[in-house]
RNA sequence: CCGGAGGUGGCAGAGUGGCCAAUUGCAUCAGACUGUAAAUCUGACGGGAUUUCCCUUCGAAGGUUCGAAUCCUUCCCUCCGGA
């Protein structure tokens, strides 16, 4: 009886139904990241209108701040916050990079862009030069240690140690659907034995994790509250292939996919003819590093568990992971990008890999642009305004510029998922796809 | 008319003999953003050549000086107080 069912399959693609404690998900799904108990700029009335299914939370902060305890005594936080839909919660993994590794190896979780996202694997650099300097913002810095996650608060530099049991508490606390075991995330930086002592400690948190939840989710807010294993790992095959064997055999209700991605500098050997080629465009590396990655462990992973993918949520990525078997995806950028003047578009509006399907709506030529941001967009937004009103709500940081942007680029990205589903229910994929990417 | 203060790059506002093509903020222009330290961050912002270079700038015109946004003279304009 599992809490998974796959209706249709259109070759390694697969359309689903995951059943939640608080109702069922439909899947390739996308979920909007609530990190702090709000999808930011929206109320669960436009999350449930926009079609979102399922949201995401955070433990890492949602501890901090209002705390999970205050959060249970209010009868968690579906309860708390408004949203009667299926929460998954992320442990905190994140964080412990976020504000770790990524600081001190000046790493994204996705390296992308000007540096091509191909990196020299290494030690963790001694002190300052980072490779991103506008990523170090701070002193604050979480450590890992057997035990846990020592982390320095980001809201008032006073100190907390975040270990799995702790971290599963917390989402027994928040009563949240899907919880995620802690895990440390690797950076492209770690070194090859950095990496290897940091994996095994990551199966001992996975493990401990599980030891935890098992023994308190029957007397939780939410019994019927699911575990979720992460699969680690770094751009290396017989790593992901190793994780890969190891997470499946923990018996987890579903399988996240986690990690940084990036290239190593000696993975250019075997492709350099096609970076030097161009034809894949600037992303090439981040691309490729994401799409090896899903090649070699999804054939490994068994077909009656769910598929997540952290962390992955750009338009190309989307159809990538889709393609290769992915279910679930939760991301930042819909959210982040409309706060920050980026609006997705679609093919027919000159969207495209090389934009990343985004126009930056404080562009001058916008501004006396009476079209929709998306004109043939059904979103609210698009709707009623047009670009050169956002343009104005946006340079002049009004409140509702916010929400409507946030409106537009989630409708887009939640929408895009579930045409994808269809598309796989009636064998369309393939032909979806090539609307969109090249 | 008298007394006082002042006129700096789109705006505000530093600088008060060389390190000033001129701090800074805003505005503008462009770029970034992938398990949210993010309504954030980066870059450009007189013109041209486009590592260290040249040209035109700090109300206007003269002057002092090797050298002036910075000192002097005259003129124009603005603000405050008194007639």
């Amino acid at each position: 009886m599992s809490n998974f069912k796959i209706i249709a399959t259109d070759k390694k693609a697969r359309a689903g139904v995951l059943k939640t404690a608080h109702g069922e998900v439909q899947t390739p799904v996308f979920m909007p990241v609530g990190t702090q108990g709000t999808v930011k700029a929206l109320s669960p009335d436009d999350l449930e209108i926009l079609g979102a299914q399922i949201i995401l939370g955070n433990t890492y902060h949602l501890y901090l701040r209002p705390g999970n305890k205050l959060i249970k005594k209010l009868g968690g936080l579906h309860q708390f916050m408004g949203w009667e839909g299926p929460i998954l919660t992320d442990s905190g993994g994140f964080q412990a990079f976020s504000l770790g590794a990524m600081i001190e190896h000046g790493v994204k979780k996705i390296q992308s862009g000007r540096d091509d996202g191909i990196l020299q694997r290494q030690d963790p650099p001694q002190g300052k030069k980072n490779r991103d300097e506008s990523l170090t913002r701070g002193p604050l810095v979480s450590k890992i240690t057997e035990n846990g996650v020592q982390f320095v608060s980001h809201l008032d530099g006073s100190k907390h140690l975040l270990t799995p049991e702790k971290s599963m508490e917390i989402q027994l606390d928040l009563g949240s659907d899907i919880c995620l075991v802690l895990d440390e995330l690797l950076s492209p930086l770690h070194s090859v034995e950095y990496v290897r002592q940091s994996l095994e400690r990551t199966h001992r948190w996975e493990l401990r994790s599980k030891e935890y939840f098992q023994k308190h989710v029957g007397k939780s807010l939410n019994p019927r509250s699911q575990l979720f294993g992460i699969l680690q790992g770094v751009f290396d095959e017989e790593i992901r292939k190793h994780e890969a064997r190891w997470v499946v055999q923990q018996d987890f209700s579903g399988i996240s996919i986690g990690g940084s991605f990036a290239l190593p500098s000696e993975a250019l050997a075997k492709e350099g003819d096609l970076v030097d080629s161009g034809v894949l465009g600037v992303d090439w590396a981040a691309a490729k590093a994401i799409d090896k990655t899903m090649e070699w462990v999804i054939p490994l992973l068994p077909g009656e568990l769910p598929r997540h993918a952290l962390g992955i949520g750009e338009v190309r990525d989307l159809f990538a992971c889709i393609e290769r078997g992915l279910d679930m995806f939760d991301c930042v950028a819909p959210m982040r990008r409309a706060r920050n003047g980026s609006l997705y578009i679609s093919p027919a509006n000159r969207g495209k890999e090389s934009n990343k399907f985004t126009l930056n709506i404080s562009r001058s030529e916008f501004k006396e642009d009476k079209k929709a941001i998306d004109p043939g967009c059904s979103c609210y937004t698009c709707q009623n305004f047009s670009r050169a009103y956002l343009r104005h709500l946006y340079l002049a940081k009004e409140l509702l510029y916010y929400r409507l942007a946030t409106i537009h680029n989630v409708f887009f990205i939640v929408n895009l998922v579930k045409s994808i589903r269809e598309a796989i229910i009636d064998k369309q994929f393939t032909s979806l796809k090539k609307k969109w990417i090249i």
